[in-house]
DNA sequence: ATCCTGACGACGC
DNA sequence: CGCGTCGCCAGGA
């Protein structure tokens, strides 16, 4: 799998995550099943405005800082809640099983 | 090959 | 909960 090949993966793994829901970059990376966390992030950075990058989130629950205001905002439109500057990813994490 | 860097993450304190 | 440390995986100089 070439680079072309593995942002492709990633895009469409971003793109599957439904509104109201989302993943954390490992989770993403897993589920492409290359790359690590820090690759995704690398792809969010370059080619994130093609997809809904803010529903990828750190496992933390709290948003780059790079991007944390707007990545807040954007949750919030899609209806997920922010407390803190933070989403309780307990509830809000997507499960690509239960697609 | 080597070094540095980074939209990350798990862990220990 | 906040921090520092270390591991990880690639890309670019």
């Amino acid at each position: 799998m070439d680079r072309e090949e593995y942002v492709e993966a990633v895009l469409v793994a971003v793109e599957s995550i439904p509104p109201g829901r989302v993943a954390t970059y490992g989770d993403i990376a897993e589920y492409v099943g290359q790359g690590g966390p820090r690759q995704v992030g690398a792809v969010m950075r370059e080619y994130g405005g093609a997809v809904g990058w803010w529903r990828v989130i750190r496992a933390s629950g709290i948003p780059a800082d790079e991007v944390v205001d707007q990545q807040i905002q954007l949750l919030r439109g899609d209806g997920v809640r922010v407390t803190n500057g933070k989403v309780n990813l307990r509830e809000v994490r997507w499960n690509p099983e239960e697609q």
